[in-house]
DNA sequence: TATGAATGAGTCTTCATTCAT
DNA sequence: CATGAATGAAGACTCATTCAT
C-alpha cells in the first residue's frame, strides 16, 4: 500500500523477544552509515527508516529531527572511531607499527571528509549540534596528539606542535578515499605503509 | 509578486561596460563558489540565480539541468585552480619554495573535499558528469607529480611513486579546512611553511 | 528517550492527597480550557497530555479519540458556566445587577465563539456529538431565556422573545474577547456595565 | 495519478488567451472563502489548490506560506466587507435603516468570528499578519463608529463612545451565525429588524 | 535572450491512533 | 491503571524542471 514499509509491522507496541538489536540502535548505526556514505541532504530519513525496515515516524519518535539524528549518528560514529583507535594506539608495539594499524583500518573503511559534511548540513544544524560534533571529533585527535607528544619527549619525534602531527597524519589518510590514490597499490596494506612512511619521515628527529 | 526577481535589469541585451560580465560566466562563478562552499544538494538553483541576479529560467537557458551546471562549475574551477597552479609551479625558484607558495594560496581559500562532494551528488550525475569532473581534477595531480617526478630525477627526492606524493601533498592541505588546524599559527603563511617542511623532509632524499 | 515522560510518577496508584485530582479530571479539565483556547485543530493531543504530565496513550485510555474528549470536554466547560450562571442568575437582586454579574464574570475570562469552534471542529465530529455539544449550549440559552420570559411577565421588560434577548445578550458579552473593545475602559467592570447598559435599556419595557 | 489534479494543466507558463480571472485572484478568494467557514487548521492548502484547480506549488508560487495566504484573504475579505459596507452606510436613508441593510447582508452571509480564528491561528502568524489583518478589521470598526458619532453630533444617538457602539452592533450580528438565533424567525430580514430595533432602542437619544 | 507561471515528486515533520505489556 | 513503541496518513514546504511568450 505505502511504499514506505519493508516488512509491515502493524502499530502498536511489538511483542517482546526478539533479541534482535533494539531498534534505537539499529537506526542509529543505520544513519551512521548512509550520512558518512551520502552526506547529509543526499539521503532522506525515509531512506534511512526503509533500510532500517521501520516507518519514518519510529525514527522520529527516537529522535526530534534530522539534525538531531545527524549529529547523534556523527557522535557515535566518532566514538566508535575513538574507541577503535584508542585500542589500536595503546597496544604494545612501536608507535611507527601502531600507526601503521591505524592508517590501514581507516583506509579500508574509507569514509567522507567530515569538515566538508558539516559545511553541507551546517544551515540545518544548531550551535549545540555543530558543538557536539566538535567535540567528539576533538577526542580523536587529542588521543593521536598525546601519543605525538610522548613520542616527542622520548625523542622519537622531533619536537613541535602534537596537534598539527595528530591533524597531518589524518589528513594523509584521507588518501585512502581516492580511488586514484588507491589504484596506485595492490592492497590497502602496502597504501598505509607508503603513507606512514612519509609521516614518520616527516616528522621524527632526525 | 514572485520572490524570484532581483533587480529590475532594462529590457534589452545589458550591455557589458562597467565590469559586467556576460551573464553565462556571472553564472559559472557564482554557481563554482556556491558549490564548493555548500554542496550538491544544499544548495539550490533557486539560490544560485538569486545571487546571480537572474531567475531560475535563465540557468536553464544555460545549462540543461542541475548535474550538468555543477558539472561545468567544478570543471571550471578545476581548470582556473590548475592554471593558478601550474603558474607557481612553473615559476622560478626551489620546488620546495614553490610548493610553499601553492600551499599558501590553497590554504588562504579553503575549500571543500572534492571526494566527499561527489559521493553526495554522485546519485544525480551521470557517467559521463563525472568522467569530465574526474579527468579535470587528474590535471591537477598530473601537474603536481610531473614536478615531483622531475625532482626525483635530479636526485632532490627520493624515488618513488610522483602520483603518490601528489596525492600527499593535496591532502596535507586539506587540513587548511579544519578550523583547529588554523588556529595552530597566528598565519597562513606559518601553516603553509609547517605543511611543506613535514611534507619535504617527509619526501626528499635522505 | 521520549518527549512524552513528563515527571516520573511512583509507580501504583497514586495517592490522592495534596489535592491531587484524579487523573481523568486533570485531563478534561486541561482539555477544556485548551481547546477553549486554541480551537480543536490546532491543539494536538500530545500537548494536551503533556500539560497534564501523563502520555498520550493514557487519555485514549478514557476518552476513544479526540472527537470524543472534545466534546466531553465542551460539555464539561458548558456545564460548569451553566451552575455558575445559574447560581448568579438564581440569586437575590434586580435581573439588570444580576446580568452585570454574568457579564462580568463572561468578560474576565474571555473564551472562544463556540459557533466558530464548532464549524472548525464539523469534519471531524459526529452527528451524536454535535448534538451533545448543542444541548449542553441550549442548556445556558434555556436559562437566560426563563429569566428574560419572567421579567417579561412581570412586565420589567419588552413582550418579545425571551430565546432571542438571550442570543442577544450573549452575543454582546463576545464583545469581551475583542481587545479593542476592552481597551475603551479600564476596567472589566464598566465594561460590563456599558454592555448591560446598552441591552437594558434596548429590552426593557418603555 | 496524483490526487492533486482537479484539470490537469502541463507544467509550464499556460497559453495566453483565457479571460478568465487571473489564477492569484482566483486563488485569495478560495482562500477567503474556506477559511471563513473552515478556520486555520482545518483547511489545507491541498484543498484550497484542489478547489482553485491548481497545485499546491501554484499557491507557494503567489504566496510564501499559509500564514501569508491566510492573512492575505483575510485582508482581501475585510477590505470588500468594507468596501460593501461603506457603499451601504453612505447611501441616503434613515440610520436605523441602514443598519438594517448592513445587518441583512451579514446574515445572510454568516460567518466564523474574527477573533476565535485569530486564536486559533495564532501559533502560526507573525507580529507583522497580526497587525495587517488588526488595521483591516479596524477600518470596518471605525467606519461604523463614524457613523453613530455623527448620529451622537446630530442627537439621534445618546453620547458615549461610538467605538463601543460599533462593537457592540457587530457583536449583535454575530447572531446571524447560530441556527437556533435563525430559526426564531422564518426570514433573514425579520432577524436583522429583531436586532436593529434591540440596538436602536438601546442606542438612541430619549 | 530571458522570464513568468506552473507542475509533480519528494522532503521533513506532526498527528491521531493502536496494541502488547 | 497507564505506558512505551510503533504505525499510516496527511500537512507544509521546496525543488528541479517545463514551456509559452
Amino acid at each position: 500500500m505505502s511504499k514506505q514499509k519493508r516488512v509491515s509491522r502493524t502499530p502498536g507496541r511489538p511483542k517482546l523477544n526478539e533479541q534482535e538489536m533494539p531498534i534505537q540502535k539499529v537506526i542509529i548505526q543505520t544513519a551512521a552509515k548512509t550520512f558518512m556514505e551520502q552526506g547529509y541532504e543526499a539521503i532522506s530519513l525515509q531512506q534511512i527508516a526503509a533500510i532500517c525496515g521501520v516507518t519514518k515516524a519510529t525514527i522520529y519518535y527516537y529522535y526530534s529531527n534530522k539534525a538531531e539524528l545527524f549529529t547523534a549518528a556523527i557522535e557515535f560514529m566518532l566514538t566508535i572511531a575513538h574507541k577503535a583507535t584508542k585500542s589500536l594506539m595503546d597496544s604494545e608495539g612501536h608507535l611507527r607499527d601502531r600507526l601503521e594499524r591505524v592508517a590501514y583500518v581507516k583506509i579500508a573503511q574509507p569514509h567522507s571528509d567530515l569538515e566538508t559534511m558539516l559545511k553541507e548540513a551546517e544551515k540545518q544544524l544548531s550551535e549545540e549540534h555543530i558543538q557536539r560534533i566538535r567535540s567528539a571529533e576533538h577526542m580523536l585527535y587529542d588521543l593521536l596528539a598525546q601519543h605525538f607528544e610522548e613520542a616527542m619527549e622520548q625523542g622519537q619525534l622531533q619536537s613541535g606542535s602534537p596537534m598539527l602531527l595528530a591533524h597531518a597524519f589524518s589528513s594523509l589518510l584521507m588518501m585512502g578515499n581516492r580511488d586514484s590514490a588507491r589504484q596506485l597499490f595492490s592492497s590497502h596494506e602496502q597504501l598505509a605503509a607508503s603513507i606512514v612512511d612519509l609521516f614518520w619521515q616527516g616528522a621524527m628527529k632526525k
